[in-house]
RNA sequence: GCUGAAGUGGUGGAAUUGGUAGACACGUUGGACUUAAAAUCCAAUGUCCAUUAGGACGUACGGGUUCAAGUCCCGUCUUCAGUACCA
């Protein structure tokens, strides 16, 4: 009987299905175990093998769990909401839910036939209603929360009006916008509701507000800052203007602190701690306010060096800052406007590139110290940004290196507060090492003290305090699309409404175009049934909302017009892990709390690094503002994280002679002018030999191709290691990898690939040693003549192999190094062979180690060996030592650091023992080569060392 | 610039807390089987010297600690990733 993987692997996956032998279960005396994948977008080129390998790692993981006795909970689903579907939808006027749909389908039928053990039960949708139902229904929550920074927690937002209506605003302690005002609550009960309204979206973790965003023009949308790459789209890489418009915010700056704080109780690579912890971006220091002369107005800066104050010699303010045209002197004037003016025109992109010229100009006014009273002069520049701090620095060029340029190109003083220190090169900023001079009652101070005095001094005067200063910003929930929840939100007087749970969900409206309208309008300005209804609660006819009531003037009809905006790909993915755990009634709840408290958060979860600033902290955000709410119970969802590396593409070149048909081979190419292009990898042998008929019939603009071959008559391609793309045609499709070698083969090769963390680059050349591999496991149990297997018992040496393999194996699935044991496998196959073992005590554990790698095939082997019950259900093996210990081993008898030769002595041997039987292999050695005997030295476990 | 990760044969990669460097696989070479090919099996395969026995050198580079270093310490170089006028 032959290894027929086709038939095996059809057979079992249907098998699978049938029993729905992987199906989670929410009561279970069993232990739980979470393992998630972060879900797929659908897209329209499907998966290429890059794809699988986080899911094939994942499931070894669940399927190893369950064997050690856990109930494992393993999902999958898709992320369906999203910009490629849409972009389609504007070419080809088809509906994204019907592409979405179609996309879908192959996905599933990819990932079903690799043979993944997920719980399909639980699927779900970010674009299905009855999932987005509960995205809209936790925007309402954090519409109806604030962040009380005394508890630390959000609470419900009537809390906060029933203190603002007995005692104002003054003693609230909450994460709100800037430069609020204060109230009493005599002032709050006389405001009108608008205004009242207006107020409270000011404290709400979501809110409304009119704030500069990331505009691009050719999306048509806004932008978060971790959409941003390089100071353009990550998707297209189109330019970015900044533009002020009226968004949905998501108050995330208000969890900073604990989002920061949560990284330590968590178990991920420090490498993606470290890239939350820059993007949120902690600076403890002070904020100080400056006196402008002869206004009546103040500059607050942040610095993280108050111990400085002593060495500030002017002052630098953004171009953009709201002063700078209050204080500017006339004189001053046009060149402050001509400046300003040039920077606006600069991208951002420019700006960033260009960060060594310094430019500036004075604006002619002067600010007071807060201690020394002495006029300092204020400039304005480019190198401090509008967007962190407060868009104003005080310069300390004596102990900043960008202060210290500006005031040596500008020749403004640069007055030395450090003792001992040279300053007439760079400036000093070595915090450790300062000892503060010419400082007043800073002198003589370190750092850490000088800080604290001067903070406090500050503060004395009413001019300054300790602040700890966050670099992240509040997201940008709005976006212009079509393709995306709608908000649960209607306006009434400009004021938004939310609409309430039970008449949710709010469905996307059917569009002509998904483009946005003539008038700039998001695309669901298209839509002719867009107004929400208050008398009946539906969603209605746009027209029969009368003008008076957008106005907020005329008689009231109580239809308003609904949300434009829908929400950015980030909404749904927020909490789709709670969703699995829900499978009854998921219309009732998001997750019930028997679920949640079951499965609480997620164990293990695999998924790419480049998700750190996006979704892997927004998620954390949602999570905590659910669990302050009280809906769920976990701070954390993601316990444990792994990024499994990408796996890359091995393109293909060939060259073109500049503007002609002829291509010439890779050796041929020197003195010419050439232009590479992309080759088809499929039409590539593994020497690098194009197929040139194949490459004319590719595509036809190469129909009439000339080729210059080399010497012996073949044409060589140029590789290089690129991202996996359709676009640089070297996507290598598991289809094919599956048909001509089995989804066990693929599963074992990526594997076996590298480790999973890695980046690496695909070569289809070495999935035969993994194949050859499961063709002689399958000789092992199957002869010629049927089953190879009897109840003979086992031999020692047998016994040695299954267990080394057994203890390798599990000790390679808990350190997720997964690579080796398929190398483990291979020796215990190729040992047993050798053995000429039979054993069925041998041969069954082995089958169970090795069904989380290669599922299939154990399953039908495990079959033929007489079970009638799938091996999911089979118990891992578990290590036994005794074998081993009886056993002997080779020591390594070592001398000068060099191995003369090993002598086998037995493991139980005790330290004088072996010292002795060295000793007499010393002896003998020595008396050979005519020398004094050396000492024989043992250290315990370790190797036997003789020193001279 | 800063932060993080990493540099091991022709290639992908192994190597527990410092203890036989190169497991396993690909590739290559030779052989067996075959009319032939495929498939399968066997052998060799870090470099250099040597007919053999054997020896020397070897984990980016230069030092150091140690009986013993791919692993630890100091310095240098290179690559990849993230981030950047962050006050």
């Amino acid at each position: 009987m032959q290894y027929d993987f086709n038939k095996i692997e059809a057979k079992w996956q249907k098998y699978w299905a049938e029993h729905q032998t992987f199906k989670a279960n929410n009561t279970s005396k069993k232990p739980k175990y979470y393992v998630l994948d972060m879900f797929p977008y659908p897209s329209g080129a499907g998966l290429h093998v890059g794809h699988p390998l986080g899911y094939i790692a994942s499931d070894i993981y669940a399927r190893y769990k369950r064997h050690k006795g856990f109930n494992v909970l393993h999902p999958q689903g898709y992320d369906s909401f999203g910009l490629p579907a849409e972009q389609y939808a504007i070419q080809t006027g088809q509906h994204p839910a019907v592409t979405t749909e179609a996309n879908i389908k192959t996905y599933r039928r990819q990932l079903d036939q690799i043979g993944f053990s997920f719980d399909w039960s639980r699927e779900v949708r970010t674009s299905n209603p009855e999932y987005y139902k509960w995205t809209q229904w936790i925007f309402i929550q954090l519409y109806e929360s604030y962040y009380c920074n005394n508890d630390n927690k959000a609470k419900d937002i009537n809390e906060l009006i029933a203190i603002f209506s007995t005692e104002g605003n003054t003693k609230v302690n909450a994460a709100c916008d800037d430069g609020i005002e204060n109230f009493t609550a005599k002032e709050w009960n006389s405001f009108d509701i608008v205004k009242q309204q207006k107020i409270l979206l000011q404290y709400r973790l979501t809110y409304l507000a009119e704030t500069e965003v990331n505009w691009c023009p050719a999306l048509g949308t806004v932008l978060a800052n971790d959409e941003i790459v390089n100071g353009v789209s990550e998707r297209g890489g189109h330019s970015i203007v900044r533009k002020k418009m009226t968004q949905w915010s998501m108050r995330i700056s208000a969890y900073a602190e604990r989002l920061l704080q949560g990284l330590e109780t968590i178990d991920w690579t420090d490498s993606l701690k470290e890239t939350q912890r820059n993007w949120i971006g902690k600076s403890v220091g002070a904020s100080v306010s400056f006196n402008v002369n002869g206004h009546n107005e103040k500059i607050e800066v942040f610095t993280t060096r108050p111990d400085t104050i002593f060495g500030v010699s002017f002052m630098t303010l953004a171009p953009e800052h709201e002063l700078v045209s209050i204080i500017t002197t006339p004189e001053q004037k046009p060149s402050v406007n001509a400046y300003i003016e040039a920077t606006a025109k600069r991208s951002e992109r420019d700006r960033m590139a260009d960060v060594k010229t310094i430019s500036g100009v004075f604006t002619g006014a002067y600010a007071e110290h807060p201690f020394t009273k002495k006029p300092i002069p204020i400039w304005i520049g480019d190198y401090v940004l509008a967007g962190y701090g407060t868009g104003a620095v005080m310069s300390v060029p004596c102990g900043d290196q960008r202060d210290y340029a500006f005031a040596k190109h500008f020749n403004i003083a640069i007055p030395n507060i450090f003792e001992g220190v040279d300053i007439s090169e760079v400036a000093f900023s070595d915090k450790n090492k300062t000892i503060i001079a010419n400082s007043d009652f800073l002198n003589g101070m370190n750092y850490k003290k000088a800080t604290k005095r001067a903070i406090y001094e500050l503060e004395q005067l009413g001019q300054g305090k300790g602040k700890t200063n966050y670099r992240l910003r509040d997201a940008v929930f709005s976006r212009q699309r079509y393709w995306g929840e709608p908000f649960p939100v209607y306006y009434v007087n400009g004021m938004p409404q939310m609409i309430d749970l039970k008449h949710l969900p709010i469905r996307l409206p059917e569009v002509e175009k998904y483009l946005p309208t003539e008038e700039g309008e998001p695309p669901l300005g298209r839509a002719n049934i867009w107004a929400w209804d208050t008398n009946t609660n539906t969603v209605v006819a746009n027209e029969n909302i009368p003008l008076g009531a957008v106005e907020g003037v005329s008689e009231d009809t109580g239809i308003y017009p609904l949300e434009l905006n829908t929400m950015p790909g980030w909404a749904g993915s927020s909490w789709y892990f709670f969703r699995y755990m829900e499978e009854a009634n998921r219309d009732q709840v998001f997750a019930s709390e028997d679920a949640l408290n079951y499965w609480g958060n997620v164990d293990l979860y695999i998924g790419g690094a480049e998700h750190a600033t996006g979704h892997l902290l927004y998620a954390r955000f949602w999570v905590k503002l659910l669990k302050d709410r009280g809906f769920v119970k976990v701070d954390e969802p993601f316990k444990k994280l792994i990024n499994q590396g990408m796996i890359l593409g091995t393109s293909a070149f060939v060259y073109r002679i500049a503007e002609t048909h002829q291509f010439v081979s890779k050796g041929l190419i020197e003195g010419r002018n050439v232009q590479a292009i992309h080759a088809d990898v499929s039409l590539v042998n593994a020497s690098d030999e194009l197929d040139i008929e194949g490459f004319k019939n590719w595509r036809k603009e190469f129909t009439n191709a000339e080729f210059i071959t080399e010497a012996d008559g073949v044409f060589k391609v140029s590789r290089d290691v690129e991202k996996m793309s359709k676009s640089k045609y070297n996507v290598v499709n598991p289809d094919a990898i599956c048909e001509h070698y089995g989804a066990d083969s693929l599963r074992l090769y990526e594997m076996f690939l590298g480790p999973l963390e890695q980046y690496k680059p695909w070569n289809t050349a070495g999935i035969s040693g993994v194949h050859s591999f499961l063709k002689k496991l399958w000789k092992l149990y199957i002869g010629e003549n049927g089953l190879n297997v009897n109840e003979n018992a086992p031999t020692k040496e047998s016994l040695k192999t299954l267990h080394k393999t057994i203890k390798k194996v599990e000790e390679d699935i808990e350190n997720f190094s997964f690579n080796t044991s398929v190398s483990t496998f291979m020796i215990a196959v190729n040992e047993l062979t050798a053995q000429k073992c039979t054993s069925k005590t041998i041969l069954e554990p082995l089958l169970v180690l090795i069904s989380p790698y290669a599922p299939h095939i154990a399953e039908e082997l495990y079959h033929l060996l007489g079970n009638e019950k799938s091996i999911s259900t089979a118990a891992f093996p578990i290590f036994d030592a005794s074998h081993l210990v009886e056993s002997s081993k080779n020591y390594p008898i070592s001398f000068n650091g060099k191995t003369r030769f090993t002598i086998e002595l037995p493991m139980d041997m005790t330290k004088d023992a072996i010292e002795k039987e060295v000793m007499a292999h010393e002896k003998t050695k020595a008396q050979l080569d005519g020398r004094a005997p050396k000492k024989v030295i043992v250290v315990p476990g370790k190797i036997v060392n003789i020193v001279g």
